[in-house]
DNA sequence: TGTACATCAGTGAACGCGCGTTCACTGATGTAC
DNA sequence: TGTACATCAGTGAACGCGCGTTCACTGATGTAC
């Protein structure tokens, strides 16, 4: 990025002072604009005024570097949920609620994936980056993570009698993956010039199709 | 992989003969294990048996080795499609026949994705490796790409009176991404552990969810 | 049928790049007395 | 309040790695005469 390689130690005292959270500052911001796979170790210390092994004080590896990105990423897409959740009026009746918060859920993951392209696809497309396990998802400001969110949209369904108590169990996957393969497809797949432009109309199209294919 | 860096020429003649097939069948092989990630053009060569320059006489550069690979990853996915479209029993009436190829369709793409995982992520989750105006989709057997064989699904679906005519244009854009997200999801994203086992049947709930959200 | 020659597929060697990670170090800090 | 010292954050230099790509070459082929 920065075309002279200037020596750059911009800091006067030996000591950082904060430097992890300066490096995962610096992990964040480079999520952001290039994915996970910016988050490269030697950039990272490179954007924090320090020496590259520096890192190795404050993480383990890469990888561990990136697992904390990652858990801010997530908490960045539960605050986006969430924003577009305290959208919906109170004192709806609790089908129109019900109805409603399913899709300020959708709605909101969408927002986040198109406002924060970077940042989506390092907390939800990490491939090879991070496998194994996953950790549980970290929380946005109500404590909650994307994805109580989304189950707590979809038991209100059932409690509104939208939704038949029978076809709860599991019905995260189906919502989820319809509004990630919209997110996938046409941010970083072939529908990025076709759809791009119209992706708010398509987006809520796709809500109606999740919205009464749960239904029922 | 190899764990010897053994010299290598097995081959006797100084012509290759079919060099440009064999990298490009190296190519499907490294990306069928691997995805898009795993094509990379010096072992596409040491894997052809021939040094790694020598790939430039039959592609400009690693990008079009690449394009060629992904062709190859969409043909064999419209094969998959077309496989599992055969098994749709003929004589059907129109409203079961359009319902079955719908669903024939979407099964064949997750059937695809979970069968041969690298090759879907080559042909359909290229990432930054194939950026800008996506080429014509490869064909399968029939001559028809992917995104046809999914329109004329829909259109049946339109004839026999289970979709209005005023939800089709479109509706090709939803459909994929129910099937693309839960492929995403599990193959190269959190979902793996959680919905992996039982991959069989929640595919055939999404596709319940996909059939009933684009009726009416 | 035989020979000269243009073509061009594959070779050999090297380039510059940036990466993650390791080692032994140095210098500022804060705590114990 | 002052001094000795352990701690440990950040340094400096280097490692081995594999990548895509370039250059000038050599050797087999097939075609023109």
């Amino acid at each position: 990025m920065s075309p002279v390689p200037v020596p750059l130690p911009v800091r006067s005292t030996y000591r950082h002072g904060d430097l992890r959270r300066a490096l995962l500052e610096a992990g964040i911001a480079l999520a952001r604009s290039g994915g996970p796979e910016a988050v490269v170790l030697r950039e990272v210390t490179r954007q924090a005024g320090v020496v590259p092994n520096a890192a190795y004080r404050h993480f383990g590896s890469r990888q561990e570097l990136l697992k904390a990105v990652r858990a801010a990423a997530l908490s960045a897409s539960a605050a986006a949920m969430e924003a577009e959740l305290a959208t919906v009026p109170a004192g709806l009746p609790p089908a129109e609620a019900a109805r409603a918060s399913l899709r300020a859920i959708g709605a909101g993951y969408l927002r986040f994936a198109q406002a924060e392209h970077g940042l989506f696809l390092t907390a939800y497309a990490a491939s090879d980056d991070l496998k194994g396990p996953s950790d549980p998802a970290r929380a946005g400001p109500s404590g909650k993570n994307p994805y109580q969110l989304l189950g707590e949209a979809l038991d209100q369904m059932v409690a509104a009698g939208l939704m038949s108590a029978d076809r709860r169990p599991g019905a995260e996957f189906l919502a989820w993956s319809a509004v990630h393969g919209l997110a996938m497809l046409v941010l970083d797949g072939p529908l990025g010039p076709v759809v791009g432009p119209q992706m708010q109309q398509v987006g809520q199209r796709l809500l109606d199709m999740v919205e009464h294919g749960l239904s029922v």
